[in-house]
DNA sequence: TAACATTCCATGAAGTACCATGATTTCCCA
DNA sequence: TGGGAAATCATGGTACTTCATGGAATGTTA
């Protein structure tokens, strides 16, 4: 299972393509589709997640379990899938960032790849670091606060 | 589970490479991944604190239960995942420390090994032993106190 | 046939694997 | 128990592979 870490920013060219890091797509390998799933962050925040199809296909299981005429998870759906595109990895290792996603996170020359467990994000490199220090400089307090999803099995 | 005890000092030569003590690769062995977890210790001592990547997979186990789209984790897994570099083991027993990992700790020909249990850090030697010669001539009563975690379990 | 998109190739830099050596340590047997 | 053989370890150097990146060539679409 893919496990992102670390961050390497990687050279943006005129065209929009990037490397992704060599770590990242060994991450990638042997998946169903050799690619990224990319989206604008939820959160609002000027970046992009991406993670592995295989992440999404679990997601879409979810959705499976359910009826497709339901209209109380049409709206969910919607929401979810809309934004998100399948950007396949070249046979040198890169991927074509669309005009929109580069816009809506302020790249232009350069890109920063944070990796964030099962996710990783894209951003423009003077942000990434300014989010970093934000997230870093939480008092000690703060920071063992920072919520953890429970224990897979705790709970049994 | 991986238990590292005692200290060693081994050199790094001109491209940041340093032999993994023996005593600690045989805790490694066996793992997904052979190879070491390094990050900044986040306690803002000039040191790396390692451990194996079967601690970050239960890290990132607990993460992967939750939605990539549900915002309250975010600020979490970046905390936790993207100061963390996975290092290789190479068929010599060395790990390549990458200039800013040399540079977060002032390691420049020596690096010194401490066992800490569960993980282990890695210092400029001299910058070590003053770190352990202030544990040490805490008095006695100070280091009765030092707080320990409960025992996991143990409230069953 | 322009404009655009996609695939292919070239290159320098960086990272990785491989081999050699001396120093320890461990092991085994007299 | 002591000494020697064998294995392991730490460390240096070199050769090779991969990576990131730019540009060119080919293909597609309007």
């Amino acid at each position: 299972m893919a496990l992102f870490t670390g961050r390497v920013v990687n050279k943006v060219d005129r065209k929009g393509r990037v490397s992704v890091p060599a770590a990242f797509r060994n991450q990638l390998a042997g998946q169903s589709f050799y690619g990224l799933a990319v989206y604008p962050s939820v959160d609002r925040s000027p970046s992009l997640t991406a993670c592995g199809i295989d992440v999404l296909e679990g997601l879409g299981d979810r959705f499976r379990a359910t009826s497709p005429f339901d209209p109380s998870y049409t709206d969910a759906r919607m929401a979810l899938f809309a934004d998100v595109q399948q950007l396949p990895i070249d046979s040198d290792g890169r991927v074509l960032l669309t005009a929109d996603l580069l816009d809506h996170a302020g790249i232009t020359t350069h890109a920063a790849f944070v990796g964030m467990g099962d996710l990783f994000r894209i951003w423009e490199p003077d942000t990434a670091e300014a989010a970093l220090r934000a997230v870093r400089q939480k008092s000690p307090e703060e920071r063992a606060q920072l919520q953890l999803p429970p224990t897979p099995g705790s709970d049994r």
